[in-house]
DNA sequence: TCAGCTAATGTAACTGAGTTGCATAAGCAC
DNA sequence: GTGCTTATGCAACTCAGTTACATTAGCTGA
């Protein structure tokens, strides 16, 4: 994720535009860094990538980072280290205004040596988990960890 | 987890012992603390736990559920918080000096109302993720949202 | 195109989980 | 018991994420 975001800042201010709020220049950035990366982003990734052309203050990056999640544009992933990771959504294209979507699962891949996670999108559709007596599910996450195809 | 603990510091010492390292008060303690509970315990519900039976300094509790974790008596949980949450290993009765366990695949639930995580034992055994081209699994975990009994 | 309202941004200060360094105390082997 | 080793307690620190509030920038409607 270098620069090569502003490629995407085209169709990062048409998602935006698509919600019905408010275009700005720290959503369209921070949304086509999201879109330039293949791999899930920290905070401070997408900091760091926006940097050199777009300076966006930190909180900032924190509250659009809540509202592309809010939105259903992106969704948060919680990593071993503390940290949340962001990833756009594939649906992202036809995002419409409403409430946030519920992703029925998801599935991510985290690489136990050089820590980069990303999304598994090929997922046995129906996980059979037997629950307690009364309990709902509204959504599962897959977390698979292992090595990455460079640090095998 | 209330004061029941206490009814597992014997279960908890054993447990230690088997172990072959040093036997102290804040790890029978600890130990003895997440036998009791059912649920995904945060070092906060520990040392909240501990404090009217044993004085545990909140540095010892962090280190001792990490040792716990290392000696494979336990397993921690990211949560959506970022707080770890901690869970006694089922098969802790059996555990022998050595490298940690790795688990297989591990499932928990957690309330979206509540907060509470619990350990889920019963799921398909074989969960058929399609990763990438040179990816290898070392581990899986599974995380199902939703909602308890009492909170539904 | 410009005024005015509303919502988003920037700045600084804060929170709270978890960590580190070091002196002291407690386990265990002899 | 004695002495060595290892764990504990304490204090100070780190760092991701949040909150409060003043300022700025988007959008709407004349």
């Amino acid at each position: 994720m270098k620069a090569t975001y502003l490629h995407h800042l085209p169709e990062a201010e048409a998602g935006i535009r698509a919600t019905g709020e408010r275009l700005t220049q720290p959503r369209t950035a921070v949304l086509a860094c999201l879109l330039a990366g293949e791999r899930a982003a920290s905070h401070l990734d997408i900091a760091h990538a926006l940097s050199a052309h777009h300076a966006v203050d930190r909180v900032t990056v924190y509250r659009v980072l809540e509202w592309l999640v809010n939105k259903g544009l992106a969704h948060r992933i919680a990593g071993d280290d503390r940290v949340w990771r962001f990833m756009i959504n594939p649906q992202h294209a036809n995002a419409k205004p409403g409430p946030p979507l519920a992703h029925g699962h998801h599935a991510h891949f985290t690489c136990e040596t050089c820590g980069q996670t990303i999304c598994l999108d090929k997922v046995a559709p129906t996980l059979d988990v037997k629950l307690p007596k009364g309990f709902r599910t509204s959504e599962i996450d897959l977390m698979v960890r292992g090595r990455c195809a460079q640090c095998s």
